[in-house]
DNA sequence: GCGCGGTCTTGATCCCGGTCAAGGCGGGCC
DNA sequence: GGCCCGCCTTGACCGGGATCAAGACCGCGC
């Protein structure tokens, strides 16, 4: 894995924010639109969500959104940058705990301590959806999609915490991670085959629990077999059915 | 880590079945009683609740509360008893993902999926309180503090699979292992410091993702550090606080 | 009694991935 | 420009725990 090309770094990807949405209408990629357009909900209930929504950001890289310990007020929906989270233990030692793309939720771990278990740091420049929680659940009180929703999301990251937390190989971590890394930006309609890694292989590797030189040797056999390009932070999924296989027993269906 | 006593499997522990409760009493290691009582809900709230369960078992040690893809309709809380879940992937191995004690919830990682994405076995003679999911929503949406505790218990498993997700050594993990489940038998009302392990050695050491054999070095080993005594299933923990030194990377707070 | 199967322990060996070390590359700053 | 620093890659080596293999012990059924 030789030449680093500029655009590993540059130019930013034109990563489009989020419009803001109004009254009736969410943000593009918003975390809770599909609890209540689908449903059905009119314009009281429109407006009583947006009524406890805060437009919050930009975060440079780098920057916490928040901390170990601060007291739980808010989960926070991603509109636009990457955001990771981290526990750090007492000897200093960070843990990455998860990548967020547009469109998804951090802090729901935050619920039982009542206050944030981790560090959440803008991996390139964020913006966010800040919802207040108390008024979040007095209104999922109110409207069941709304609280269903919350229950889907929680169990969601459940079982996904559940998957990584199994013994598997290097190899399959890492092709089970970029396929999924796809999935999800497809799902937000960007590409899932053609993408920036917002992340370093530092971060990478801890969050597969490898070493970063693991992740190096890892992604240039991948190269070399053909089954993805990349260049810097510049990934191309060349054989995304071939990295499935692979990854098979970490992802879903 | 030489003679095994037959005390390991004979006789069955005394472990007392928790009482059924009234119309305004749970049974005593109800998973939700916190949530109702120490709220002060009144009588009408308590048969609300108490009309959504429904006592099940026994089930014999090996049989199946639920299996993967079963439609979900229903928690569990463990009333007496113990539980593994796990999940199997397409090639047959299994993955442990947990244990629950009297008091405990299963089933909460359906949510999502809508079906369960794991088996629930019994480990040992078990009986259940089921609480039909949709039912409990309804519930959970006119008494916040319900749905307050369902968000918590969903959250602190999450809180709990992240930790396991790190990379710890075989004594880290095994450590922390012994110490949280005397906490969860302590604060079940049990004995913290002796109890029996009722799951096998490779049970725990496909729970904590090393080998049987690994399992089996690392608990002789605590053995002959004066850490621990184990003769079969049977555990009593000489020295908690040196466990907990050991194990304090994986444990809270 | 005896044999069988399951669980557990113990020893010998192996291998994946961690660690250490060195070097390349690019960007930012003086 | 030149330097430094952070990120990434590559190679050499090492070690913790997996794997393989053998045997002990127990409960059970005949």
């Amino acid at each position: 894995m030789r030449p680093r090309n500029p655009a590993g770094r540059l130019p930013e990807p034109p990563s489009p924010i989020a419009d803001d949405g109004d009254e009736s209408h969410f943000c593009r990629t918003c975390a809770f639109a599909g609890a209540c357009l689908a449903v059905g909900y009119g314009k009281p209930e429109l407006s009583a969500l947006h009524c406890l929504v805060e437009h919050v950001g930009p975060y440079r890289a780098g920057e916490h959104i928040f901390r170990t310990g601060d007291p739980f007020r808010a989960i926070f929906a991603v509109r636009a940058g990457t955001v990771k989270t981290c526990l750090v233990d007492k000897d200093g030692r960070e843990q990455v705990l998860g990548f967020y793309l547009p469109g998804e939720v951090i802090g729901l771990n935050a619920i039982y301590p009542d206050h944030f278990p981790c560090d959440a740091v803008a991996l390139e420049t964020a913006y966010f959806c800040r919802f207040s929680f108390p008024a979040m659940s007095a209104l999922a009180a109110r409207m069941p999609a709304v609280q269903q929703h919350l229950f889907r999301l929680l169990s969601k990251e459940l079982g996904a915490a559940s998957l990584l937390a199994g013994d598997h190989s290097a190899d399959e971590r890492m092709a089970a991670f970029l396929v999924d890394l796809g999935e999800r930006y497809a799902s937000r309609g960007f590409s899932g085959t053609q993408f920036q890694l917002s992340m370093s292989r530092g971060d990478i590797a801890n969050y597969l629990r490898l070493a970063a030189e693991t992740v190096s040797r890892v992604l240039g056999r991948f190269r070399a077999q053909g089954l993805i390009e990349i260049e810097g932070r510049a990934l191309t999924l060349r054989d995304a059915a071939g990295l499935r296989r692979i990854g098979q027993s970490l992802l879903p269906e």
